[in-house]
DNA sequence: AAAACGGGGCC
DNA sequence: GGCCCAGTTTT
C-alpha cells in the first residue's frame, strides 16, 4: 500500500460517485469561480439556486464587471458573508480592465485578486486549467486529518501547512482539478464531520483513524468562543397612503455592508439622540428626518432572534403605520414588495417584513 | 493568532 | 442549543 494506490482508489470512487453539480457541467474558469466563491463556508444545497440566478444575470467577467454593486448584493442576499460579493465585483473589474476579462492563469497573479485566498487559487487553478495546486478547505483538512490521524488542532496554521504540504505530495501532475475535488467530494458525501460513512469509504484501508477507532475523535478543533448576545429593536413604519415599508442602506464597512435593514437601534449602547424606545416614544427628531407627519400608536411583534457566527441579535419589533408628509432622505426609502425582492435586504430584516406583510395583509 | 464576517441545516 | 460548512480579510 502506498499513496499513489490510495490515490487511484480515490480517483475511481469520485468517477463513480461525484454528484452531478452545476459547475461541473462548464469549464468556464469565471464560472468555476463564481461557484467556489459562494462555495466559501457555505454549503453545496445552499449556493446551487444562488449560482444559477448569478450565472444566468452575469454570464461573463464583463457583465459583472459593468454591474452596479447593489445588483451584485441583491444576487447575493441571504448567501452571507457579503464582502465576498463585492471582492468578487471589484476582481471582476480588475481582470475586465486589466486581463482583457479573461482569468489569469497563473497562481499568483490570480491569488491578489481580492477575495481569493490560498482555497480558491488553489481551486480555479486546478480545476479551470489543470495546474497542479492543492485546495485545502475543510472537508480535505478533515480527510487528511483522518487518513495520517493527525490529532493536532486543525485550525493551528501549522497543523494546515503541514496536511498542505502532504496534499502537495498527493497531487496528479496532470489531474490536480479532479483529485482536488476527489478529496472534496469524499469529505462531503463519506468522511463527513459526524458518523461518517467507513463503510462506503473507497481509501479505508488508508485510514489510520479509522484502523485506531478514532474517527470520532479526529479531527480535533479547539472549542469556539459563545457569540454575545445583544438586545436591539427595529421598527417597521407601514405608509397608510400605499402600504410601503420604510428601510435603510446600512454602510461601506463593518457587518452587513451596503445591506438594506429595518431601521433599528441597539438597547444596550445608547444611542444619543435615541429616534425611538421599545415602550413606544418616538423622538421628533428622527420622526421629522425621515418626513413622516403621523405615526400610529405602535403595536408590538414577536421578537425574532438572530444568530451570526459571533454575536446575537434579539430583535424586539415594533409595527406602526405612518402618514408621510416628505419623501425619505438617503439612506433611507420607502419600499414596496416588489422593490424588497430586487434589493439586497439581510435576512433577518426579509423575515421580519414578511411577516408583518403576513399578519397586516398587506 | 484571534476576531470579524451570515446564514441555514442537522442532531 | 451547539456544531458545521468547497474561507478571506483585518486586527
Amino acid at each position: 500500500m502506498h499513496d499513489g494506490d490510495m490515490t487511484t482508489a480515490l480517483m475511481e470512487w469520485y468517477a463513480r460517485a461525484r454528484r452531478d453539480l452545476p459547475w461541473r457541467r462548464t469549464h468556464d474558469p469565471y464560472a468555476i469561480w463564481v461557484s467556489e466563491t459562494m462555495l466559501q463556508q457555505t454549503r453545496v444545497d445552499t449556493a446551487i439556486p444562488y449560482f444559477l440566478r448569478f450565472m444566468e444575470r452575469f454570464p461573463h467577467i464583463r457583465s459583472l464587471a459593468h454591474a452596479h454593486e447593489d445588483d451584485v448584493l441583491a444576487l447575493w442576499a441571504g448567501l452571507g458573508y457579503y464582502a465576498r460579493a463585492r471582492a468578487l465585483h471589484r476582481a471582476a473589474q480588475y481582470v475586465s480592465a486589466q486581463h482583457q476579462g479573461v482569468v489569469p492563469a497563473d497562481y499568483a497573479q490570480f491569488a491578489a485578486l481580492p477575495g481569493v485566498g490560498a482555497y480558491t487559487a488553489g481551486a480555479v487553478m486546478s480545476i479551470a486549467y489543470g495546474l497542479p495546486y492543492a485546495a485545502i478547505d475543510a472537508n480535505v483538512l478533515r480527510v487528511c486529518a483522518r487518513i495520517h490521524a493527525i490529532e493536532d488542532d486543525i485550525t493551528r496554521t501549522k497543523t494546515k501547512q503541514y496536511i498542505a504540504q502532504l496534499q502537495r505530495a498527493l497531487l496528479p501532475p496532470h489531474d490536480a482539478g479532479t483529485f482536488n475535488q476527489a478529496m472534496m467530494e469524499l469529505g462531503a458525501l463519506i468522511c463527513t464531520a459526524r458518523s461518517p460513512q467507513c463503510g462506503a469509504c473507497p481509501v479505508r484501508s488508508y485510514c489510520r483513524a479509522h484502523a485506531h477507532g478514532r474517527t470520532g475523535d479526529i479531527p480535533y478543533k479547539k472549542a469556539k468562543k459563545n457569540p454575545r448576545s445583544e438586545r436591539r429593536c427595529a421598527i417597521v413604519c407601514i405608509r397608510e397612503d400605499d402600504g410601503r415599508i420604510l428601510m435603510r442602506q446600512r454602510g461601506a464597512s463593518g457587518l452587513l455592508s451596503r445591506m438594506w435593514e429595518l431601521p433599528h437601534v441597539s438597547l444596550e449602547h445608547e444611542e444619543e439622540p435615541m429616534p425611538w424606545s421599545i415602550d413606544g416614544a418616538i423622538n421628533p427628531q428622527w420622526q421629522e428626518h425621515v418626513g413622516i407627519a403621523r405615526l400610529t400608536h405602535g403595536t408590538a411583534l414577536a421578537m425574532f432572534v438572530h444568530r451570526f457566527t459571533h454575536r446575537i441579535w434579539q430583535m424586539d419589533v415594533v409595527v406602526r403605520h405612518a402618514v408621510v408628509h416628505r419623501d425619505a432622505p438617503s439612506p433611507y426609502a420607502w419600499v414596496d414588495e416588489q422593490q424588497r425582492a430586487s434589493l439586497a435586504v439581510a435576512a433577518l430584516f426579509d423575515r421580519i417584513v414578511a411577516s408583518v406583510r403576513a399578519d397586516h395583509r398587506v
